[in-house]
DNA sequence: CGCATAGTGAAGGCGACGCTTCACTATTGC
DNA sequence: GCAATAGTGAAGCGTCGCCTTCACTATGCG
């Protein structure tokens, strides 16, 4: 491990909790992660076969979404049970609340954008 | 540049929108220039300064958030100004919202966890 | 016991990221 | 015109992140 052990830090400064959240969801191999466990919790073990990565990336992984309050996971006996935590996510939540305020306030534009079916070029 | 003119990829498969706003989102630089622009659209050379950044690199963050479609620029003159788009940011809410449907399914306390007032360690 | 299974720790490869500096172009304003 | 200003392109540096393999421990089970 040895990396990531270490603190997570973010140049210089301690990493505050919205970054932490950020950057677990900025890995798509942690979404999908997410969405494999949003169905139901399993053991660890089940998730790598699936995503096609080793058990070894599948428990990193999860020390990352733990960190970030994504993922809780229970170890008994020799198989780490994992389940969706809803903390990191209503951090998440909140900070898309603060920052929605912001922008709606400039932009007032939000409401319709999300009525929108999708625009992508 | 090069390497981030670069299309942004994840693994051999090419970047979803998604991906590209949660990476953008995933440093804090860039989420400190977004809260600079959603107070007012400014020029990007007015950005570097309080975060202590080379121009060069604002203008790096400026293409990563262009891309992800949090931020919108316009070059009228030698001087680019820029603001904040919400089509990111409703393409992250649309996220957030499919999931937590989810989420809530299994958890069924997320409510509750909104109203906590905060709950960090 | 003895073998298979689930998980950990350590170390390393290698590509991606964030940033810088230098060189250069395009505008602005005297 | 000319100097200052705003932005770009290219290249490179140090670090981080994702993943792998190998070695090892702990648990389950016939």
């Amino acid at each position: 491990m040895s990396r990531n052990t270490r603190v997570r830090r973010v140049g210089t400064r301690r990493a505050t909790d919205i970054d932490r959240v950020f950057h677990a969801l900025g890995d798509p191999t942690r979404r999908a992660l997410l969405e494999a466990l949003s169905r139901e919790s399993v053991p660890a073990s089940s998730l790598a076969k699936p995503l096609r990565i080793s058990l070894t990336a599948v428990i990193q992984h999860l020390r990352v979404l733990e960190a970030s309050r994504l993922v809780r996971t229970v170890k008994v006996g020799r198989t780490r049970t994992c389940h969706v935590d809803a903390s990191g996510f209503a951090a998440l939540d909140r900070w898309i609340l603060d920052h929605r305020t912001t922008w709606t306030r400039r932009l007032d534009r939000l409401g319709e954008l999300l009525d929108e079916p999708e625009q992508e070029p």
